[in-house]
DNA sequence: ATGACGGTAGCATACCGA
């Protein structure tokens, strides 16, 4: 089973590139996040032309996360448990694909950096921590059943050194700062694997790449986008890889997927 | 310190992003 991740960055602007990469891929399970669009202007038509359906948490303009799947996709929670929040950040859905079932869910974290125009504003930090809390909370309760987890998704967390281009840039980022990176690896510690890291020690492994300054061609990238993995998902843990090809397309995402293969 | 670049809303420019 092939599942992907991928931060479209508006599923509208993106649909081109989206099914190009689709067709090459053919992966079975697609986590999206970013789509910025709500239900009415989703391209459903056209996914399932591609072969998938589509559950979709949509907000107009920001955030919005979808799952897609060539099989059926039994929808689970829309957001967060016990965490009012009002942006469309998370999706979970039950699959079930060749008589396997997994539950797997689209994650797009917050970002938590300040506006431009007033830089000591921490609103967005004190969200993105309690997003991050919220999500600890029910990563928590769900590792304890036992069954195949898969959580895929941007993070918005560089979590070491080596998952950034130059580290000290961004000492003083909502991405790198030490109270993110240490809520992130809180979810590690109950039990979920960094299914990327687990087979690529010393790959960087990076998935986005800023629009500007020329950053693609000079590898100035970030690993922000990961899978973590339930112990059961893990034992069926065969690949996990950068698919770095629809970053080169026309118009292209911000970010590009990564993709997971489990047996 | 600022801008580079791109998307959306909605029509000029503000907001968001990583």
């Amino acid at each position: 089973m092939k599942i992907a991740t991928f931060n479209v960055n508006s599923i509208n602007a993106r649909l081109p590139n989206l099914l190009n990469w689709l067709q090459r891929c053919q992966p079975d399970v697609v986590l999206l996040q970013e789509i910025k669009t709500e239900f009415n202007s989703f391209p459903f038509f056209d996914l399932q032309l591609a072969g998938y359906e589509a559950k979709i948490l949509g907000q107009k303009s920001y955030n919005g996360v979808a799952v897609l799947s060539r099989g059926k996709i039994n929808l689970v929670r829309e957001g967060l448990p016990d965490f009012e929040d009002d942006n469309a950040r998370y999706l979970e859905a039950e699959i079930v694909l060749n008589q396997d079932k997994i539950r797997v869910a689209s994650v797009y974290l917050p970002n938590g950096n300040p506006p431009y125009n007033n830089p000591d504003d921490e609103t967005k930090f004190q969200y993105k921590l309690q997003w991050m809390d919220a999500f600890y909370r029910h990563a928590k309760s769900l590792c304890e059943n036992g069954e195949k987890v898969v959580f895929g998704g941007d993070f918005n967390v560089i979590l070491t050194d080596k998952d950034v281009y130059n580290p000290k840039l961004f000492e003083n980022n909502a991405l790198f700062r030490i109270e993110v990176r240490q809520k992130l690896k809180a979810v590690e510690y109950l039990g979920y694997y960094d299914a990327f890291r687990v087979l690529h020690p010393h790959e960087n492994g990076y998935t986005y790449w800023d629009y500007s300054g020329n950053a693609v061609a000079l590898d100035n990238g970030m690993r922000i986008d990961y899978f973590w993995l339930s112990p059961k998902a893990t034992d069926a843990l065969r690949a996990c890889y950068v698919d770095k090809s629809p970053r080169f397309e026309d118009k292209p995402s911000d970010h590009t997927p990564l993709i997971l293969e489990l047996t």
